[in-house]
RNA sequence: GGGCGGUUAGCUCAGCUGGUUAGAGCGCCUGCCUUACAAGCAGGAGGUCGCAGGUUCGAAUCCUGCACUGCCCA
């Protein structure tokens, strides 16, 4: 039995023990329903972490807050499929095993390209996938028997598929271009993966001699190793000072080969010198300009950023030796004539910190404007939602300003593009096919495949369709496509969810979903079944404690497995949750965790207590309605389910019955509500304060009298007490188990002692509010009662009383029916505020010292022991200051004709009564200062 | 350079579409091992909501400017 476990809860058995009951039950696995299912439908994609990844603190945000989501439509009844998996991840997987490789003193090119293969998928088969043990940990609810890998054959496969339509409708074209290349790397790189930095650098001013005259021409640079590629110079034709030159060469200085002066808006007049070089083949502006010119690209380069032979003497040098030398040898010679410090953005490689060099080479694109024209639409339209709402304009700004996108990498590592070009040298033909074709169509020469892989985002960006079984028409699209949702960060918002709408609107188009499905899950309303997701939701970045960025080379990294080991997954989870206020970022303090901890235990300990009671009782545990009700609508209340509302097997015999029932109702709709919003840090803080405050500290202590029937009481009130908590525990712990499941497992499991109505507490029903429930008049009620205590409480801690010592107290009130209320409860406010006796008394008590009072009731506690008169007057002058205050506020807007004509009539009442009751509470504490003689 | 946030108690943060005397956790102070829980219980102190204007009957909340700060893009 639990209470004989100890008393303070020890989270790391219990959590793994269920962690592997879930999955070895397979109870989040989800088979295909077959055609005619009428449930609802939820549907997740996981953003599949890299294979290489290990767990930081933004999974675990990201993963809490999809599970919270996940099991809050389970046990709603939704048949929810959470799906798995993880991405082959081209350049870090590469890396990992270069750099294990390197370790043997060898290199890749060592192995070769298939061998180099071989050995990834080995390191992948030992090492790959450690993220997702990890994730098993947190509780994550997935279909494990869904999980894929980027890289499967099926997904390949699809991969292929995609390029290959893309090409054949001419969205996939070859060429030349300037593309962000990564020297270390050793191969191009999109936009998105260069981070741009400002630095502090320098400019440089060299003179070209002008061919035919003794003038010099002067440009300003910061990259002057590239000078050995420039093929033009160029001025603005508007710019008068250089008229005179138009048409005219000059010599570029240490390569001795004449270039043209061009005019064109490259050079702008203001920006130095007003002239600039041109090297179309390591610049992207100049690239253009050179296009525009006609001007020959000169690539002075190789693939590691070295000089090649078009460098003349310069040639094997690294760049930054080269920039060395051309400085040294431009000065010596006399052409370099000024240098100036100047900040500079450079962009780095986003994974190895590389400075990119642009770079000119054949590379492979998607052209992106119909795709994004599609997928904006999609946003615009409001088809696809994304939450917070700011990151929807952000998305259509990027949108808007989209470049066509170079998919091709100098990897071995992903998927090879299905593209062959003929080995002979005078045919070259270009052959983009599902399978290697035998021979050049023609020529018929031999032909050899493309060496370039395929941007990862690639195939990432094509899961929401091909996870269920696209190119195939499957029943599993009808079903789950489009997904329900995506969660993720901000980061990938470019990366990977604007390519799935892309691609999903693209390849998907004229798909429906199946339409009872649709109906149910409550998406009639959507147009669109094209889309990847109905919904995007961008959860907040995780900081330190102090606000940083959490990276490595800080050192500031906090491991959530670490976290975890101290604290416990639960009390790991509960914190990012109520933390997690949509659109803000998080500060990730462990103080925070520590406090949930408490409140682990806080709900264990209530669990204690509940069971030693049934023990004693010998309570019984049936009779209750089966609480599992799958067929639920997304309300509640969808036709062939019991809407399961309220709490069934609740009696309400006492105000605190009454109370506590109007109570959580009221939370259970508001937690409904939070989520439905994915305002998570609200659900998790209504249930905190519900479990902790209303349900431990104030319903359980009132219960406890009637609990304990020994003192010659009647069994069957003590029977019906136990009944009421063990139902409401057991309605609690359904709501909070989608943030803290491994505790509400297993105490929940332990309150059914193996009888449950379900194999476990994630196949329950989750509790809906039941407006019949609300009872306002218990909760006003209630509320005079606790303020009544609180008063006595309050009192006898200012006079210093010893806690044990019961003292009688008067009371006077201003309606008959508070009394009839404080008599009613009268053993409640004796136990609680440890009281003798309560007489009620016919006249007010405010002047007397030792009484405190709200504008229903005064109360005095009888004792000879004296007040501390100087305290009192001060807490009286710090009280009738704030009285005042919101006296004079009240006054002011109720003597306004504009408030009383405008406000609405509720506002305008409530201030009134406000005003009324302030009133009386500054009678009485002027009465009392009067009394007192307070200065 | 362009865009988007943030600034509320000693610390970390809530405060939704403007409407009672601005809340929580941690920390702090006082008193309690009261038979579920000292990871607890009871009580308490602590904020002119970054600054300056404006809109409004009414502003922490909406608008403008400024200061500081963070992020993204070029």
């Amino acid at each position: 039995m639990l209470r004989e476990l100890p008393k303070a809860y020890e989270p790391g058995a219990i959590e793994s023990r269920w962690a592997e009951y879930w999955i070895k039950e397979k109870l989040f696995s989800v088979p295909t329903p077959p055609p005619g299912e009428t449930r609802p439908v939820f549907t997740l994609l996981l953003p599949p972490p890299n294979v290489t990844g290990r767990l930081h603190m933004g999974h675990m945000l990201n993963q809490t807050q999809m599970d919270i989501i996940v099991r809050w439509h389970r046990m709603r009844g939704f048949i929810t499929l959470w799906l798995p998996g993880t991405d082959h991840a081209g350049i870090a997987t590469q890396m990992m095993v270069e750099k294990q490789l390197e370790r043997e003193g060898k290199k890749r090119k060592d192995l070769g390209r298939e061998k180099f293969i071989e050995r990834v998928w080995e390191w992948k088969n030992e090492y790959g996938g450690a993220i997702l043990d990890q994730m098993k940990r947190l509780g994550a609810s997935v279909d494990w028997d869904r999980e894929y890998f980027t890289m499967d054959e099926n997904l390949s496969h699809a991969v292929r598929e995609v390029f290959v339509r893309l090409y054949e409708e001419g969205l996939v074209y070859r060429g030349n271009y300037i593309v962000n290349w990564c020297p270390w790397h050793e191969t191009a790189i999109s936009d998105l993966e260069v981070k741009h930095e400002e630095v502090q650098g320098k400019l440089w001013e060299i003179r070209y001699p002008v061919v035919g005259s003794n003038e010099f021409i002067t440009v300003a640079t910061t990259r002057p190793e590239t000078m050995l590629g420039d093929t033009a110079i160029a001025v603005n034709a508007k710019d008068e000072r250089y008229t005179h030159l138009h048409g005219k060469k000059v010599l570029l200085p240490l390569m001795n080969r004449e270039i043209p002066i061009i005019t064109d808006e490259l050079a702008q007049p203001e920006f130095g010198t007003g002239a600039v070089k041109v090297t179309p083949a390591h610049d992207p502006n100049d690239f253009e300009a050179g296009k525009r010119h006609n001007l020959p690209q000169i690539n002075v380069m190789d693939e590691r950023a070295h000089m090649n032979a078009n460098a003349g003497p310069y040639a094997g040098l690294d760049r930054f030796e080269a920039r060395k030398r051309v400085l040294h040898d431009l000065r010596e010679q006399g052409f370099l004539v000024g240098e100036k410090d100047y900040t500079l953005a450079i962009g780095k490689c986003d994974r190895c910190g590389t400075i990119i060099e642009p770079r000119l080479s054949e590379q492979w694109f998607v052209k992106i404007q119909p795709l994004a024209d599609r997928a904006k639409e999609a946003v615009q339209s409001g088809e696809i939602t994304i939450v917070p709402d700011n990151y929807r304009q952000i998305y259509l700004n990027w949108m808007n300003n989209i470049h066509d996108w170079c998919v091709s990498r100098q990897l071995w590592w992903g998927h090879r593009i299905p593209a062959w070009t003929c080995a002979n040298p005078n045919c070259k033909e270009v052959i983009v096919a599902r399978e290697a074709p035998a021979k050049c169509p023609k020529c018929g020469g031999k032909v050899e495949q493309v060496s370039d892989v395929l941007d990862t985002w690639f195939s990432s960006g094509l899961l929401p369709f091909t996870t269920l079984g696209w190119p195939e028409k499957t029943r599993d699209q009808e079903v789950f496509y489009p997904t329900t949702l995506l969660i993720t960060a901000y980061e990938i918002l470019f990366f990977w969810v604007a390519r799935m709408i892309m691609f999903g609107s693209h390849f998907m188009q004229g798909h429906h979903q199946d339409a009872a499905i649709k109906k149910a899950s409550g998406w009639t309303d959507k147009k669109n079944d094209s889309v990847p997701f109905r919904q995007v939701y961008i959860h907040s970045l995780v900081r330190d404690a102090e606000r940083q960025k959490m990276s490595k080379t800080k050192g500031n990294v906090v491991d959530p497995l670490d976290v975890i080991e101290r604290f416990g997954t639960d009390a790991t989870r509960f914190t990012l949750a109520a933390m997690a206020a949509p659109g803000t970022d998080i500060a990730f303090n462990e103080s925070r965790t520590d406090g949930y901890r408490a409140f682990a235990n806080k709900i264990w300990n209530a669990a204690r207590f509940m069971f030693m009671n049934v023990d004693r009782i010998g309570f019984v545990w049936d009779g209750f309605p089966d609480p599992v009700v799958p067929g639920q609508g997304p309300d509640g209340t969808a036709e062939g389910g019991c809407p399961h509302t309220g709490i069934a097997g609740f009696t309400s015999v006492k105000l605190e019955d009454r109370w506590i029932l109007s109570r959580f109702n009221r939370v259970a709709a508001d937690v409904n509500d939070a989520l439905e919003t994915y305002r998570f840090h609200e659900a998790a803080n209504r249930i905190y304060d519900f479990f902790w405050g209303e349900f431990c500290d104030w319903y359980i202590e009132l219960i406890k009298p009637r609990l304990n029937f020994e003192e010659g009481g009647d069994k069957s009130v003590a029977q019906t007490a136990c009944a009421n908590l063990v139902s409401l525990f057991d309605a609690a712990l359904r709501l909070l188990h989608p943030v803290m499941p491994f505790i509400t497992e297993e105490i929940w499991q332990a309150l059914w002692e193996g009888k449950a109505p379900s194999k476990s507490i994630a196949l329950a029903a989750y509790p809906q509010a039941d407006e019949k429930q609300f009872d306002l008049a218990a909760e006003t009620d209630m509320a005079i009662l606790q303020d009544l205590i609180v008063s006595v409480r309050n009192l006898r801690a200012e006079l210093k009383i010893e806690p044990k010592l019961k003292l009688p107290i008067e009371v006077f009130v201003h309606e008959p029916e508070i009394a009839r209320l404080i008599e009613q409860n009268r053993g409640a406010v004796e136990r609680l505020a440890t009281v003798e006796k309560i007489t009620f008394v016919q006249n007010s008590l405010a002047k007397l010292p030792g009484v405190r009072g709200t504008a229903r009731f005064d109360v005095h506690v009888i004792y000879e022991r004296k007040i501390d008169v100087s305290a009192e007057c001060e807490r009286l002058k710090k009280e009738l200051e704030k009285i005042e205050k919101g006296i004079i506020g009240a006054q002011k807007q109720l003597g306004n004709p504009q408030f009383l004509a405008k406000a609405p009539m509720n506002v305008v009442e409530n201030l009134r009564r406000q005003e009324q009751e302030l009133g009386i509470l500054k009678e009485k504490a002027l009465d009392k200062m009067r009394e007192l003689a307070c200065p």
